[in-house]
DNA sequence: CCAAAATTTTGGAACGTTCCAACTTTGCCC
DNA sequence: GGGCAAAGTTGGAACGTTCCAAAATTTTGG
């Protein structure tokens, strides 16, 4: 026969049902005789709480759904780890599905989570977009990470993308670099607002004639191309500062491969300080997310929803943090003169 | 009011419950008719099937669990998509789980995948080792990733750590190498064996005189120590093969920082082929374990079970495969001598 | 147009748990 | 030692679905 129930449990150590499901929550209403006996039981028999029939009547499943977009991302991972600490320490479980960065396996693995009657859902850059989450957020209370919206219903958790920007620039400005480039990350929203940090920032600093964005996207590839365009201009700018990290890996390769020195030709900086940041040799000055934060502020939201009965939509947004590498430095005389 | 169920819907559609549940599984004896104004109502009332309810009744959840052991490892991530593209493909769910390399978090992920009634476990590495499987394997069709293991009850899917080892040597060999060293990767079930292959393809090269084996583990720190300790001998070995990617990164961060290059001086290898190795600059000479087959191989040893009803246990054992990068080529004559 | 066959639809039981109100037992106090 | 409160225990209803046997409807063929 399959798994036993409440009731082979109750049988075996000679008591009801009701008094076995009272031990199995942990009652303090249970002396202390009956207990061991349905402990005793229980054990004997390998019960175990059969999760479906307890999530049916109770009508909540005491679970956090999560939707990782891509796990090969090992950005996710930590916001993993956050959402971990805050959904365990409120007593809940935490479901995790994959996207697999494709829109229609997303909206699968949503369904997925939705139909186990998870308590709370968390989007982590569903490709599928805020809109997509709406449907979902009428039912269950809903956290986009990584996605800022002004889509109703649900909350959201970013990093201040442009202030990020905004630092990295200050850097290098500090350094005493002026012609600085951008490469971006395309159409993508926190694209976008790097993009408009640089932008804002460069300005600030007066160097509004200095400014030149070209063309990238968020992978090896975007980077390469970026820089490419670059080198093929007039003049070489002194400093790239590139949407992300994976992104600025292509464009050391591409630097690599010209022969050109960094940080000594032309200083290099990209965002999210993934593992790729740390590799070996030379150490990529980046922007880190918090990213346990941003997992568990994002638990966090649900709670707020799930037991304090908060109904406005919140958009929290955590400052990110420069971490300065080898990849700048000062700016060499040369490039300054050939300007 | 919270979900919608199948009584509203029926109620909405003016047919029985029993009829949206015929049109719900797709059933093709309902007429077109009923099935459009079932569809319709459905849509309306944006109801969504309860797993649980189904769950419990179907005494199947038509789920695989996965315990993955670590997020943070890029490794898995492919080992996942294999699983995905062979559950799906028989029409199940994955249902997702981490257990962050702890024993007891490990333990409660499984327990969570067990009282949600899983129809087939996979567990990822275990660190809580195969023994912790003999139970749930009772219950479930079980199949641990990455631990051979002669526990009976469940299957395994390893890659041959011991052949690969062995690939390993041969290239280094064949590139004349003789003064091959080994940093291990500790008392871990596949660290044993691939030092076993070490040692093997060594004697079989008639280059036992020649073995050097240096205890590390499976880190970046692992393989710091390690190299520092050969670095500290006599003779520095013309050859390094490292127990995996992470600790040849630490290994190649302390040749760098002591000015010995790759592969001029001495030649370096990883194992797993992980997104590091093929970080920029150098390429790491790797060795590629069949990740996608070995998630796609575990999910068939369950439906094996499942459909097939097999039930003595299987160790499947996959080939993996050398990749050849950049850090490793010829030895330099100078180091010959210096023997 | 009728009977038989085929197709479509239906209500009730079952799944394993929690909740609740009610029942039984124990402990306490005068 | 009797009465009352507190503590401990209990059975039945409910949760939302599937399964099944049976009922209702439609189709077929002579």
């Amino acid at each position: 026969m399959g798994h036993p129930t409440i009731l082979d449990v109750a049988a075996e150590a000679g008591v009801s049902k009701s008094l076995v499901s009272l031990v199995m929550r942990d009652s303090d209403r249970v002396s202390s005789t009956s207990r061991d006996a349905v402990l005793d039981a229980a054990k004997k028999l390998g019960y175990r709480p059969n999760a479906a029939a307890r999530t049916m009547v109770r009508k909540r499943s005491l679970a956090i759904g999560v939707m990782v977009s891509d796990l090969h991302n090992p950005f996710y991972a930590e916001v993993i780890d956050g959402i971990y600490a805050a959904v365990t320490e409120a007593g809940y479980q935490v479901i995790l599905t994959t996207g697999n960065r494709a829109q229609e396996k997303e909206t699968l693995a949503v369904a997925t989570l939705l139909e186990m009657r998870v308590d709370g859902l968390i989007l982590t850059s569903p490709v599928m977009g805020g809109e997509a989450a709406v449907e979902p957020s009428l039912i269950v209370p809903t956290v986009i990470i990584g996605q800022a919206t002004r889509a109703k219903g649900f909350d959201s958790v970013t990093n201040d993308d442009r202030h990020g920007s905004e630092m990295v620039v200050d850097h290098l400005v500090e350094l005493g670099h002026r012609h600085i480039a951008h490469i971006d990350g395309g159409a993508h929203g926190s694209a976008k607002s790097r993009r408009t940090g640089y932008f804002k920032a460069m300005r600030r600093h007066g160097l509004e004639d200095e400014i030149q964005a070209v063309r990238g996207s968020f992978t090896e590839e975007g980077g390469r191309s970026g820089i490419l365009q670059l080198l093929s201009g007039p003049v070489l700018p002194s400093a790239v500062f590139v949407a992300n990290d994976l992104a600025a890996i292509g464009v050391l390769r591409v630097l690599d491969a010209e022969g050109l020195s960094v940080p000594r030709d032309i200083s290099v900086v990209g965002y999210d300080n993934t593992t790729l940041a740390v590799s070996r040799r030379l150490g990529l000055t980046t922007v880190d997310q918090p990213r346990f934060d941003m997992g568990r502020v994002s638990a966090e939201l649900i709670f707020q929803r799930l037991v304090e009965g908060r109904v406005t939509a919140r958009n929290v947004v955590l400052e990110p943090k420069l971490v300065v590498r080898e990849s700048t430095g000062p700016p060499s005389f040369q490039k300054n003169q050939s300007e």
